[in-house]
DNA sequence: CGTCCATTTGAACCCGTTCAATTCCCGTGG
DNA sequence: CCACGGGAATTGAACGGGTTCAAATGGACG
């Protein structure tokens, strides 16, 4: 087992920053965040926090991607939200100060960065273009969950894998020959199905569906898409 | 038909002002709300935006009681949100500057006040507090819907019924005799059926099983809670 | 008092879950 | 290098919760 490495990564010339919340601080503001940040590499299945612990900092995705999720009472997983590199994680907790009411856990190793809460909320309160920023920020979170609670309370488990795929699609594709995408992601079917609110076995049988309609190909565990118009069709029962 | 009256509501004096956002705005921001705004009387049924058009001003109730809801593509309704004296209704769309993703429409008649965009952003951004304020609600807002979208996910509908109305208990609960306690809002059984997402049909047959249990009981279209440890005991299906 | 919509009840159907069994894949150790 | 072990993925089959369609009843309001 390797010790974990603090790795010297600085906000200012961080590859993931021109994707990132912090893409317009200032010189002054990125240097104050290298000061007491800690950076290490995380392995697969290595969980950032959990539901219902304080946080005490925030979490900032060099490289890697980690799923942020919620256990029901009765164990069940649900998948909130996807996260890879340049994106933050936790925020929400630490401005409002309160728990965490999700768990975030490593997908893809990758290095992450930690900035220690005193520094966030000190360049949150001292920058006001800042501040706007993570409430434009928030309110964007609220309009896509809002947008997934309806998908998930009105269409049905073929629509929301088709339009699910679409989204990883958008996120994670990676352009292959003959306008295929391959979706670049290591999610494993019960992930899926975890997104998407619905059991393993239904996903298989319908990726496996997908295929057959040539709308996708199965490549190990990664998925290709092959139509994406055939794609958009499946997600709107009663579309355009 | 009446002639839609203006009714003059100082903010200052508002019955509802307590329960509001604007609750510690200080007196000059508060006059400054009232030089530009109205407040009409509003009849069930009638829409106070739609979806896709841009937000010119916040809504806040004085009284009533509204639902705000998405249509899906197939023409099916999900509420996100009702809201009752005191809530505003559209400051996300505001704030982001962006069309509104929801419809409001009244459930319950009252007097709703309107206040121009220019006013409330004025006072978001010449008052911190207030817009702390404002971004701490996003941040609760997010995590009631990041809940929402759990439950739905994960739970059956028997629980989410019964979950459904454990919460309306809270938000419009009057106690009567014997511990039991009236949900006091004029909801449709369809109503009830789009903030659960389900059909209209299982929800007056699941309300007749709950019936029957002694969970609850009917009078016309309203409900009253009869035994809220059993309604709990319901939304949880492998519960404590 | 009649009309119209909401509510209720009935019954058939089907999507999706669940349980069970098999196969596949991958890392690990002999 | 290959056999082994174990979790993930796949396939099969039965069950059941919930939807859908249809019809009857009730209730509000002009």
């Amino acid at each position: 087992m390797a010790t974990k490495k603090n790795i010297k990564i600085s906000c200012a010339f961080c590859a993931s920053k021109k994707d990132s919340l912090f893409s317009d601080l200032n010189k002054d503001d990125l240097e104050s965040l290298d000061i007491h940040k800690s950076c290490i590499m995380y392995k697969k299945g290595q969980t950032l926090y959990y539901e219902g612990t304080r946080p005490m900092g925030l979490f900032c995705l060099n490289s890697g991607k980690v799923k942020v999720y919620k256990i029901t009472s009765d164990g069940k997983e649900q998948i909130l939200n996807l996260a890879k590199a340049g994106d933050f994680i936790g925020y929400r907790a630490l401005i409002s100060e309160e728990f965490y009411n999700a768990s975030a856990t490593v997908i893809e190793e990758g290095a992450i960065c930690y900035i220690p809460k005193a520094d966030f909320l000190s360049i949150l309160n001292n920058n006001p273009r800042f501040f706007k920023r993570m409430m434009q920020r928030l309110c964007d979170d609220l309009g896509i969950m809002e947008q997934k609670l309806v998908t998930i309370a009105q269409k049905s488990v073929r629509e929301r894998l088709a339009a699910t795929l679409l989204m990883l699609k958008e996120s994670y594709g990676l352009e292959g020959e003959e306008n295929s995408t391959l979706i670049d992601i290591a999610l494993s079917r019960e992930d899926l199905a975890n997104i998407i609110g619905t059991a393993t076995e239904t996903v298989i049988r319908l990726l496996s569906e997908f295929k057959n309609q040539e709308l996708i190909s199965l490549q190990g565990k990664k998925i290709k898409v092959l139509d994406p118009q055939g794609l958009v069709k499946e997600a709107d029962f009663y579309g355009i």
